[in-house]
DNA sequence: CTTTAAACCTGCTGGC
DNA sequence: TGCCAGCAGGTTTAAA
């Protein structure tokens, strides 16, 4: 159940197996696309990236791979040889002579053509995406300050994949405390500074998942790599805590519902 | 225009 | 052990 950090390390995963290597096989459930299992047999993985909550896997010969993994998807990644627990909701299987990259339970997997990419419909509304290096704190305040974005609710605002990609139900309530700000709040009605405050907050909460491995169950089958912080590990501050006491000042956080989902605070941190 | 609700995908947990 | 309801960190669509 996955949020950008999730995902990019999911990304992480599949590149460290495939990229720069060839295929030996390409399987698919899904009967429209079983025409390309025979195309991408043989073909050289050029990389994998995750784009906000999506995986693009890019093969040598023009087509590229799209999956959103959604709420239940999973990748795995298995030696050469090694068995499946189960074959059970199967979706994708990428071999090569060495790895098997085995994609679970998703449903939402295309191959499109490489001029084509940018026109697929989640990919061409995701905004920057906080854990794309490249992002930077004044690519976030720009979308603050968008007439597009600045007249609506932090809370919607935050899962919105289009201001900010790669955002999620967690990050949201992690951002929000981060910056000491309501969710019901509107970037347009916030001083400069907080604005500047919840841009720092939009980039850091993100990017320390990622690195410190974030909510990801660990032995869930994906690699351990180098570049992530294994000392220390990301904590809830207020997502699933409510009840709790606040670390910063001790108030019972707080329970509601907001866009939908569930949003936890620290009423007296964040007004 | 924005917000809310429902639907869909599948898996896990807890209660009976 | 088995079944079902409820919930889930997501997204899209339609309705309000």
């Amino acid at each position: 159940m996955p949020e950008g950090p999730e995902i990019h390390r999911a990304a992480d995963s599949l590149s460290a197996v495939l990229t720069g290597r060839t295929l030996t096989r390409a399987w698919f459930a899904f009967p429209e696309l079983k025409p390309h299992e025979k195309r991408l047999r043989g073909r050289e993985v050029l990389g994998v990236e995750a784009r906000g909550k999506a995986i693009v896997t890019r093969f040598d010969n023009g087509w590229t791979l799209y999956s959103h993994n959604q709420l239940y998807g999973q990748w795995r990644v298995l030696c050469a040889g090694e068995e499946a627990k189960t074959t059970r909701s199967l979706r994708v299987a990428l071999e090569t002579d060495q790895h098997r990259a085995l994609l679970f339970s998703a449903s939402d997997v295309e191959l499109i053509r490489d001029e084509d990419l940018d026109q697929q419909p989640y990919l061409a509304r995701l905004g920057p995406d906080a854990l794309d290096p490249a992002t930077t704190h004044d690519d976030i305040r720009a979308q603050l300050i968008n007439p597009r974005f600045s007249g609506r609710s932090l809370a919607a605002l935050l899962l919105d994949q289009g201001f900010v990609a790669g955002m999620g139900n967690y990050l949201r309530a992690e951002v929000l405390f981060d910056a000491g700000i309501a969710a019901h709040h509107r970037p347009r009605d916030l001083d400069d500074d907080i604005r500047a405050r919840l841009a720092n907050a939009l980039l850091a909460i993100p990017r320390h998942s990622y690195r410190t491995r974030g909510v990801e169950r660990i032995g869930a089958g994906m690699r351990a790599d180098l570049q992530y912080d294994d000392g220390e590990r990301f904590r809830f501050r207020v997502f699933g805590r409510d009840g709790k006491p606040c670390e910063r000042c001790g108030t019972a956080i707080v329970r509601s519902e907001s866009a939908g989902r569930r949003l936890y605070c620290c009423p007296k941190c964040q007004q």
